[in-house]
RNA sequence: GCCCGGGUGGUGUAGUGGCCCAUCAUACGACCCUGUCACGGUCGUGACGCGGGUUCAAAUCCCGCCUCGGGCGCCA
């Protein structure tokens, strides 16, 4: 396989060894067609059924679907193949042979259930939609950091296996680390804070979050992969330019380099990158707001959070990306700073997609005493998070940031009507394995 | 966790008490076909989630369980 052509680089002329998944084969009688497919594309082999050596052609025509293949040949130029050349082969290697009867069926002719699809994932994402949708989440998270880079940001790693419980809010995964209690962690907050204190200032991290909620919707998983952000020597606002400068950076990324994937996902030429300055609602607004779309039975009072469907009456109504500040300090978490003119209110943000929230962030509050006083009011015991708190008493610098679901960018970026469509392998209530 | 709707050949579906040893597409098998590109044609193969009940008769109605999807809750 060392001298190995991918299928997209076939030159006319050359002679070159291909190698892939059957896709299709078309016997015509005296001729055959076997359609070749790699992660560049698909070639097509032509058999002269009459002229060639019988066991040549058996090699070929008689693969089962799917089956990997390796075929030397000649490119030819053939206005009436597919892609404007086909190979005629030489010699034809069966790699990997594959059972006839497929669990689902690659080519995308007959569709699958969801369920169907994530227990055969390999098959899945063989070829067609699946693929195009991983393909653009890896384009989305290299554009990302590639904005971070440009901005100043050092990519960090924080501990997924943590000891202390819950730093508000969410349930945890409990497991048992050489006999002492720990946890799998539910977001890596308090330990990027802590190295926006170091001399690195600015990090970014992308990593695995878990969460213990038994929720079942199409928009929530057990374990997802967060996008975090965090600096030193910046406020909330700051955070939020920051933020939309990476989803913009990320639309746009795909809208230049993943026309094909977005071709087979049907957009073609809608993909739309969001319009720059996004929408910056107080909470206090997006409440009147939400009241006056009529769409919720009861009236939303102040200091509610939203409920799902006041989340999407309002998207509906602002009918894009947006921001919603200053909300009410009691239902932000203990590390989310006041506002200095109104201690009801905090710095905390979201950036809302029309359909469900993407990103949460804020200012942090750096000064220690504040800080303590905040985990009390939380009913949080401060000596729990010594490790955190304690090194706010050595220079902590104000600081702001946010983090971003990666599959809910991905889900919402490209329509899909399932969360789950935006993972490779998702854990929710119901699936742990594969 | 609550509410609603599903589970029928490998895959996706039709079928709401007898007309069903179950429809269609695709797949698979055999044969035919020299330019297919979702190739075409002929013939064939293959299924009612599990358990219990009602009935002369159950894919269809009832109960329990398992499981999938949607709405909500929980969740940042």
């Amino acid at each position: 396989m060392d001298d190995r052509t991918h299928t997209a680089d076939a030159e006319p002329g050359e002679r070159v060894t291909v190698a892939g998944w059957v896709h299709e084969v078309r016997d015509l009688g005296g001729i055959a067609f076997l359609i070749l497919r790699d992660r560049t594309g698909k070639i097509q082999v032509k058999f002269a059924t009459d002229e060639m050596d019988d066991e040549l052609v058996d090699a070929g025509t008689n693969a089962s679907r799917e089956s990997v293949l390796s075929v030397t040949g000649t490119v030819e130029e053939e206005p009436r193949a597919p892609t404007g050349v086909e190979v005629v082969p030489e010699s034809v290697e069966l790699l990997a042979p594959a059972e006839p009867e497929l669990p689902l069926d690659p080519s995308g002719k007959v569709d699958a259930d969801l369920s169907t699809r994530l227990d055969n994932r390999t098959l899945d994402v063989r070829a067609g939609e699946s693929k195009a949708i991983f393909e653009i989440r890896a384009e989305i998270l290299r554009a990302v950091r590639e904005y971070f880079r440009s901005v100043g940001c050092t990519e960090i790693n924080t501990p997924k296996i943590v000891a202390t419980g819950t730093e508000g809010g969410t349930e945890l995964f409990p497991l048992t680390y050489f006999g002492q209690e720990a946890f799998m962690n539910q977001s890596p907050q308090l330990f990027k804070q802590l190295m926006v204190g170091s001399g690195l200032e600015r990090v970014f991290e992308v990593g695995p979050i878990f969460r213990a909620e038994e929720h079942n919707t199409p928009r929530h998983l057990n374990e997802a992969t967060m996008i975090d952000f965090e600096s030193a020597f910046i406020d909330h606002n700051e955070a939020m330019d920051v933020c939309e400068g990476t989803l913009l950076a990320a639309y746009e990324a795909v809208a230049e380099n993943c026309q094909e994937q977005l071709e087979v996902l049907g957009y073609g030429d809608s993909f739309a990158v969001p319009d720059a300055g996004f929408p910056r609602l107080t909470y206090e607004e997006a409440i009147e707001r939400i009241n006056a779309t009529g769409e919720l039975e009861e009236q939303l009072l102040w200091g509610d959070d939203l409920p799902t469907e006041g989340e999407k009456a309002l998207g509906a109504d602002v009918g894009g990306h947006y921001f919603i500040t200053d909300w009410p300090s009691e239902i932000k978490p203990f590390y989310i700073q006041d506002r200095d003119d109104d201690p009801q209110l905090s710095k905390g943000f979201d950036l809302m997609h029309p359909e469900m929230e993407l990103v949460s962030g804020g200012q942090r509050e750096h000064r220690y005493d504040a800080l303590v006083e905040g985990f009390e009011q939380q009913g949080l015991d401060p000596e729990a998070f010594e490790y955190y708190t304690k090194m706010f008493k050595y220079g902590m610098p104000p600081h702001a940031g946010w983090a971003y679901g990666v599959e809910r960018l991905v889900m919402t970026m490209l329509g899909l009507g399932n969360i789950r469509e935006a993972v490779l392998f998702p854990r929710d209530r119901q699936r742990l394995s594969p």
